[in-house]
RNA sequence: CGGGGAGUGGCGCAGCCCGGUAGCGCACCUGCUUUGGGAGCAGGGGGUCGCAGGUUCGAAUCCUGUCUCCCCGACCA
């Protein structure tokens, strides 16, 4: 009799699957309050591993960290018709403070661009200043009628990067450079996902944009996840909040600002682009353990064997984690360890010391292969390195399988009822195409080039439109 | 807000129709035997059955009210 699995499997229920993984694999939990989340210790460390990459690459890119107030005035949000209007809905406002009804009702920040911008405007005077490159990790609140853990929470944590600039080119140049050096660049080496990257249709611009960029992942079940977006603001906001420069002929100018954030949507996404029915894969240069060294019995010297290989790899700049819990059965061990994702396992038992050797197993493919103990330390990180490329390419494989190139909306809709749909734009562009889509909950994913590239607006000719269904 | 369902140990559920003061699986604790793929056996701890009224000798079960949560649709990183 074969066991019940231990996961729902992806091809019966895949929204049952995933919670099941956030369980088993002891990623997080709903928090009391709907909507929020309780991270637990290995799912956090997973962000905590994706705030390193990415903290890196937002500060190659020039910007620097600050922290703002989680407390906004309402009366900033409103100073920007779009933003208002677009975050009304979804705002968490505080009405008494110290026992009292304040005169004044604060916003939890759903996004940060309005204090933001008011400090940007007091602190830029001259062109001297420019460009104000910024960034800020933190939480932010947007009140969601659905929520699902990490994909859509009511509270969540992300990085929000706010620049301005002196022009239009130089804002674009930005926002467009985020989107390509951080996000694309960490999505693609660090996470295994090949994303594709393009504009959003001016409908579904971010409140007060001019336009929006966004990186679209496709998931196990078909489906697209939006993993990281870059907005050109144009002067909305320099305007709302004066964020004005003197430039070179002693003339005042407005500035040109931007932002830009990913959260930990991310998370849910590595989840559901990588993890299969025995749990998560956690690409090797992301996994905050990467190899586990499991004592199978400390038998025969097997512990010393085994921790002695920990230490080896750790010196290897190898970030290994010894399992000697030998009070708990290996079979319930080993299955923790596969749910977890950890790439690399390595189990040492008294046969394995008899025969000098350790039995490696790859999460991503099952494989199991006896290593001579000597070789260990120069086997392992190159396999990772290995596990990381497979990951990618399965991933793109599975991406390239489920994209197909369609010509009309009844080609989109029969295309993205498995994966994504590429279409040329125009098919798609008006507003009754649209609502056609929205019937199968098909929306427009992002424009694109022929060649996958980012185009500058979405009048240009031979655009073609990402079609699918999405979380 | 529209449509559907559910509230019973930490989690998942049964019991409700035919009222008699609570049960199963998983998890947890102790002991022994185990450990090369989710261990076995024995013993044990833990629930005023969402909340408030009512009916009744007696309510998880029947009646009324109320609250909450989940699923499907419209907004969103």
């Amino acid at each position: 009799m074969a066991k019940a699995p231990v996961l729902t499997p992806q091809a019966e229920d895949f929204p049952r699957w995933y919670q099941d993984v956030l369980n088993k694999a002891e990623l997080a939990d709903n928090g009391p309050v709907r909507g929020t989340m309780v991270i637990r210790p290995y799912g956090y460390g997973l962000w905590e591993r994706m705030q390193a990459e990415m903290d890196l690459r937002i500060k190659a890119c020039g910007a620097e960290n600050a922290y703002f107030p989680l407390f906004i005035p309402e009366s900033y949000l409103k100073r920007e018709a779009d933003h208002v209007e677009g975050f009304s809905p979804e705002l968490a406002v505080v009405t008494h403070g110290g026992g009292k009804e304040l005169e004044e009702p604060i916003v939890v920040r759903p996004t940060s661009e309005t204090v933001i911008g008011e400090y940007m405007g007091k602190w830029i005077q001259s062109y001297r200043d420019l460009p104000l490159l910024l960034n800020a990790w933190g939480n932010v609140v947007r009140w969601e009628l659905r929520p699902r853990l990490f994909l859509r929470t009511t509270e969540f944590l992300w990085q929000e990067g706010h620049t301005a600039h002196a022009t239009r080119e130089d804002a674009a140049a930005y926002a467009a450079r985020i989107l390509e050096d951080a996000y694309r660049a960490f999505m693609v080496d660090i996470l295994a996902m090949p994303v594709l990257v393009g504009i959003k249709p001016s409908y579904d611009r971010f409140a007060g944009a001019i336009n929006t960029l966004a990186c679209e992942g496709m998931m196990r079940d078909g489906k697209a996840l939006q993993m990281g977006t870059s907005h050109e603001l144009g002067q909305n906001f320099a305007k709302a909040f004066d964020i004005q420069y003197l430039d070179a002929d002693s003339k005042q100018q407005l500035c040109w600002t931007t932002s830009w954030g990913s959260s930990t949507r991310m998370v849910g996404g590595l989840i559901m682009c990588h993890g299969d029915d025995r749990g998560l894969r956690v690409p090797p240069r992301l996994a905050h353990i990467q190899v586990v060294v499991l004592v199978i019995r400390d038998e025969d010297g097997a512990g010393g064997v085994a921790e002695g290989i920990h230490d080896e790899l750790v010196r290897a700049g190898v970030r290994s984690r010894l399992d000697d819990r030998v009070d708990t059965a290996f079979g319930r061990r080993s299955t923790d360890w596969e749910l977890k994702g950890v790439p690399i396992r390595l189990e040492i038992g008294p046969r394995d010391v008899a025969d000098g050797q350790a039995v490696l197993v790859r999460r991503d493919t099952g494989e199991k292969t006896p290593v001579p103990l000597t070789e260990i330390a120069t086997t392992v990180p190159r396999l990772l390195e290995q596990i990381q490329a497979d990951l990618l390419a399965e991933a793109t494989t599975m991406r390239d399988e489920r994209t197909t190139d369609v010509d009309s909306v009844e080609g989109v809709l029969e295309a993205a009822s498995t994966g994504f749909a590429r279409v040329p734009w125009p098919v798609v562009a008006g507003e009754q195409a649209a609502a056609r889509l929205g019937t199968k909950a098909v929306t427009v994913r992002c424009i694109q080039r022929e060649d996958g590239s980012v185009p500058d607006d979405e009048d240009e000719d031979g655009l073609y439109a990402i079609c699918a269904r999405s979380y």
